[in-house]
DNA sequence: ATGTATGCAAAACATTTGCACCTGG
DNA sequence: CCAGGTGCAAATGTTTTGCATACAT
């Protein structure tokens, strides 16, 4: 059961943090933003406030369940944390993203941190170009 | 006389703007937000707006002269476009950023959007970590 | 002269916070 | 019951814009 995840950080099991948890893991592999949690959210008749959203992802975020991707364009986005690590790439005309895992470029990016004399913590790799997708140019958002 | 690159670029050569390439010239390795930018106008005598200094940092991104990055923390900072392609290193406790070139990843790379189905138009690759430089933890920015 | 640029103030966003009121355990 | 959670509105920080004035060519 998925509210134990949230029990487990530390957190009370609300129904605010259910509801959103669930829209999370009903998003699959599509990033959201704060707002898009938030609409849902209002679509799926739940009264959360936005404040609400954005504390709950934070929490979320803090607690490893969720990460944050900061792409192109203003907002932050969030997906599920699913364990396994990966890095994206979007397409700049769409907006759809795909994730991917590549261990010669993990293994290369330790390296170069070693060598420039850094303790690698994190990274963050995206790629941008333009998908084949036939409904790409149709401005389909992922 | 880098106002020759400006006027490439199809702007006027105006006072703002020659004196925020300077700004950036001077910066070396540096990367500067919008806000650094106009405190260092500032501090050297010139009268320029917050705005125009936007204004023209977007402008000049637009033209290639300058790259803006989003590295993690609400500002985007900007460095003057040197003609090689770099990505960087940024220290998450004291800021340091360096910059480097992998081929083995940029070749990766492009291999992994091919074979995703994207046409490769850009990246952003940044490793997060802790650097191992003596005056780190005081906290200097870079 | 004349189309651009600029400065200033106001607007637009994304995100955070203060506070009085609810609620889960 | 009571610490922690929530909603709302107001505050923040960053970036953008409208508009009247100033400037490069």
């Amino acid at each position: 059961m998925e509210n134990q995840e949230i029990r487990n950080a530390g957190l009370k099991v609300t129904g605010p943090r259910v509801k959103i948890l669930e829209i999370l893991e009903s998003a699959g592999e599509k990033h959201l933003s704060a707002e898009d949690v938030y609409r849902l959210l209002l679509d799926n008749g739940a009264e959360i406030g936005l404040a609400t959203v954005y504390r709950v992802l934070t929490q979320f975020e803090a607690a490893g369940l969720v990460e944050r991707h900061h792409f192109e364009g203003g907002s932050s986005v969030y997906e599920l944390n699913k364990g396994e690590h990966h890095d994206h790439i979007v397409c700049v005309i769409c907006g759809k993203v795909v994730e991917f895992v590549d261990q010669t470029i993990e293994k290369r990016q330790r390296q170069i941190a070693t060598q420039k004399g850094f303790e690698l913590a994190d990274h963050s790799l995206t790629l941008y170009g333009r998908c084949t997708d036939p409904d790409c140019s149709l401005g389909k958002k992922d």
